[in-house]
DNA sequence: CGATTCCCCTGATAGC
DNA sequence: TGCTATCAGGGGAATC
């Protein structure tokens, strides 16, 4: 599941190597994937316009055009991004082919057909409703400490389903949701208003370090993530509860637990997370 | 207006 | 063995 650390390496990945390419035309066999505009137009849209840069906002993966549009895409459970030569070996559930200047071609694979793709005219990237509503960044200078408890301040409910709401913070998923509650010794399913100032602390100080140290390792590759190379990331081995059930707590020995908070499968220990404060 | 449920899709797994 | 039913999962839309 491409969360921010998998976004990153991707961004990263292209930033290298697909900045300086032109689109030279795109096929698709998934119209669906294209949101807000007819397939025709989107081509058109592309066509001929060269790559200047590559951003990330949150979970979402940004291609700026020298045509002052963007191409914006979410990779939602099963996206990939892959950078080919053409002619390459057909990558598995490719929907979307951007056949590119020097023989590349970034194919857009996605197994259950969630993720999209769309085009946004870069000035006015700030005023769209869906960029808008996105909450601040993880790896950005603004999510300080300070700025976290105000994200805290005169909210109630679950605090897993608070971490991994894009409008409020964006780049947290399952994973690391899960991972940073377990770090700080948090339930999932304490309330954010019973969390005192030092549990917070550990909260912020977990999700920055687990998050940054998979950023390092290139994400984790559970699910279908790779890189635009089709590597795995190395950050799977690192986890602490994700897909743990029954198996031991790495600092207690309690056997690790799954329930479903706010529809999404949750593990914790239940004897160093515990709920009640 | 907030909280919950449904839905998109496919492959893996369970159950018979 | 081989078929069918169930489930996971991010987030938008519909519904409660």
């Amino acid at each position: 599941m491409p969360e921010l650390p998998e976004v990153e390496t991707i961004k990263r990945g292209l930033k290298k190597s697909l900045v300086g390419l032109t689109i030279l035309g795109v096929k698709t066999d998934t119209p669906k994937m294209i949101l807000k505009i007819p397939f025709k137009r989107f081509q058109n849209e592309v066509k001929w316009k060269k790559v200047i840069d590559i951003q990330r906002k949150g979970k979402l993966l940004v291609i700026n055009l020298n045509n002052n549009q963007n191409l914006i895409f979410h990779l939602k459970i099963s996206g990939r991004i892959l950078l080919r030569d053409y002619g390459a070996p057909v990558d598995e559930y490719t929907r979307i082919v951007f056949k590119l200047s020097k023989n590349k071609e970034l194919r857009f694979a996605d197994l259950r057909k969630f993720g999209w793709v769309r085009l946004a005219p870069a000035n006015k990237m700030g005023e769209m409703l869906f960029f808008k509503e996105i909450g601040v960044d993880v790896l950005s200078k603004e999510f300080t400490f300070s700025r976290f408890l105000e994200t805290l301040k005169n909210r109630r409910g679950g605090i897993k389903k608070f971490l991994m709401d894009q409008k409020i913070i964006a780049g947290i998923g399952n994973i690391y949701a899960n991972e940073a509650l377990w770090k700080a010794r948090i339930h999932p399913e304490r309330k954010i208003e019973s969390l005192n100032e030092r549990e917070k602390e550990n909260l912020y100080k977990a999700i920055l370090s687990i998050i940054k140290k998979a950023v390092r390792l290139r994400g984790t590759s559970v699910d279908q993530y790779v890189d635009v190379s089709g590597e795995k990331g190395e950050f799977e081995k690192e986890l602490k509860v994700y897909g743990r059930v029954g198996k031991s707590c790495y600092r207690c020995d309690q056997a690790v637990v799954r329930i479903v908070v706010s529809g999404r499968g949750t593990f914790f220990c239940p004897k160093c997370q515990h709920l009640k404060q």
